[in-house]
RNA sequence: GGUAAGGUGGCAGAACGGUCAUGCGUGGGCCUGCAAAGCCUAUACAAGGGGGUUCGACUCCCUCUCUUACCUCCA
């Protein structure tokens, strides 16, 4: 049962980590939402776990645009961090150039995987002023105190301490896991501020350092978004202390909710075990893009649902894959049906059928997505739309019109999920035709050998030709670099 | 030990109190000069164990068990 009135937009509902209730994204009647994502700490490459996060915030965003809701997306660089400097250290750098190294690579890599760029991507180090100022207002609230090594928060100044990740204050200090400091007044406490007057640092008025980890997060989020954010998110691996933290530390400062929805994506597993640095197993983005290409990493990112995990494994990967190899020798069927290429039978019984299974495959995509971002089943939708298509293609019955609909549909379900058919200019087209024209010349004439090698021509051009009853169809394929493997 | 999320056919993975998607895989057929892809068709004892609620549960409740994650940096 619904509850509110479900027209488009409203009925969006995203499940809160904090209440477990769904609710929607933009609010009671709001056209715009403000969004803001954890993105990654700059010392080393994107890994396919960072990838599904932003591909599932990237789909999101997608969606609630094409439900007419404008989404303000903000996603921070974190280029200040222990890690950072070691690495940098290591390998006789600055830790900006470091950084810089690396976001350079992301926005390379990202954009290669269809990402939409966010609205702003604030790095941490370039908001050493706003921390500061952040700090300065938790002080002033009792709420955080300067110590020997550091400007701590001070956990028990914010009584709903845990409410995100569901621990209990004294469970957590029984945890025998926390770090003894002898600054601390309670181990619990975090830095907001950590004295070292090292490489990078900066002047603050309690003496030269960094900014410890969880505030650049509160501090920009508000500079960009306001004190309430509609949507704030990230892997599931920071909810607690990250998030949680942050919750600490921007409600204590402005006495109001911070996110209105908390929204985490599960993990990339690697044969079931959680992929990361110290089990050895990253999977970079770059390598998977070689491997996949931007559309099947995307389609795998979006099998499962975002909040459970999912498994970067051979066979899920080949999967996706299959599912690729269809949609886009789909997107080239339904073309070539819409450009006239008489295919016989069109406007037979099953046509009217047609059209409502078209309509009812884009009602069930859209009611997916609007549904806790239910992307398994949207996927679902539209590989039903591309069988509809092969099915009536291959029955002669795929009538222009139809074709011309299912086309567009196909098309908009693909954007949204933010896959991508290969460009294909007019001019290669029509070269294709004119060859492929010539080698149904030789086929008639029996002269097979010669046909082969037209085929085995196109092929190093990826372009496949599928030679049925009544004409030729050909698919433009993107190169995939598994597929040259195997 | 605490917290959270899960255990659905050979694999992946949904929905739903009553008819158990879908994809991959597998068998057969069609189409093709061959091929590829696709289509048609068939295939599966499917729900970790045990209780309970119900006319009826995979779906709700309890319990046990197993898995994973978080409790330390992590998307």
């Amino acid at each position: 049962m619904t509850t509110d009135g479900g027209n488009g937009a409203g009925s969006i509902a995203i499940r809160d980590t904090l209440s477990g209730k769904r609710s929607s994204p933009s609010g009671q009647g709001s056209d715009t939402v403000s969004i803001y994502l954890c993105g990654v700490t700059v010392y080393d490459d994107a890994h396919i776990g960072h990838a599904r996060t932003i591909i599932t915030f990237d789909v999101l965003r997608r969606h609630l645009e094409y439900r007419g809701i404008r989404a303000t997306m903000v996603q921070n660089f974190t280029d200040v961090d222990d890690k950072i400097i070691a690495r940098a250290r290591d390998e006789g750098v600055q830790a900006s150039e470091l950084g810089e190294r690396y976001i350079k690579r992301y926005h390379e890599e990202f954009e290669r995987l269809n990402v939409l760029r966010a609205d702003s991507y604030p790095r941490a180090t370039e908001h050493i002023q706003d921390i500061i100022g952040f700090i300065t207002n938790l002080i002033e609230k009792g709420a955080a105190y300067v110590a020997k090594n550091g400007v701590y928060f001070a956990v028990s100044e914010f009584a709903q301490y845990g409410k995100l990740s569901g621990k209990k204050t004294d469970q957590l200090r029984s945890g025998a896991r926390i770090e003894i400091d002898e600054a601390k007044r309670d181990p619990l406490d975090f830095a907001l501020w950590k004295f070292d007057a090292g490489d990078p640092s900066w002047d603050s008025p309690w003496g030269a350092g960094r900014p410890g980890w969880h505030i650049e997060c509160s501090a920009m989020s508000t500079k960009y978004l306001g004190d309430c954010i509609d949507v704030h998110g990230g892997g599931r691996d920071l909810i607690f202390p990250h998030h949680e933290n942050e919750i600490a530390q921007s409600e204590t400062r402005t006495g109001r909710m911070f996110a209105r929805i908390w929204m985490h994506v599960g993990m990339v597993t690697i044969g079931g075990e959680k992929m990361s640095k110290s089990l050895g197993n990253i999977r970079s983005v770059g390598r998977a893009l070689e491997d996949w290409g931007p559309n099947v990493i995307r389609l795998f990112c979006l099998s499962g649902h975002y909040s459970k995990p999912v498994d970067y494994s051979d066979e899920n990967l080949r999967e996706s894959l299959a599912r690729w190899r269809q949609i886009e020798a789909c997107h080239y069927e339904l073309m070539h049906a819409t450009r006239g290429a008489g295919g016989g039978g069109g406007g037979g019984p099953g046509d009217a059928g047609a059209a409502g299974r078209l309509a009812d495959a884009v009602v069930r995509f859209d009611a997916a997505l609007d549904d806790d971002l239910n992307t398994h089943l949207a996927v679902s939708a539209l590989m039903d739309v591309v069988s509809d298509a092969n099915a009536l293609a291959a029955g002669g019955a795929l009538d222009p019109g139809w074709a011309a609909d299912a086309g567009a549909e196909l098309s908009r379900m693909s954007r949204t999920l933010g896959l991508r058919v290969p460009d294909m200019d007019p001019a290669e087209a029509a070269a294709v035709d004119s060859e492929v024209e010539a080698r149904n010349g030789l086929r008639r004439q029996g002269r097979y050998e010669e046909a082969d090698a037209a085929r085995d021509r196109l092929r190093e051009l990826h372009v496949e030709l599928f030679d049925r009853r009544d004409k030729t169809v050909w698919v433009k394929r993107e190169k995939i670099g598994a597929d040259a493997k195997n």
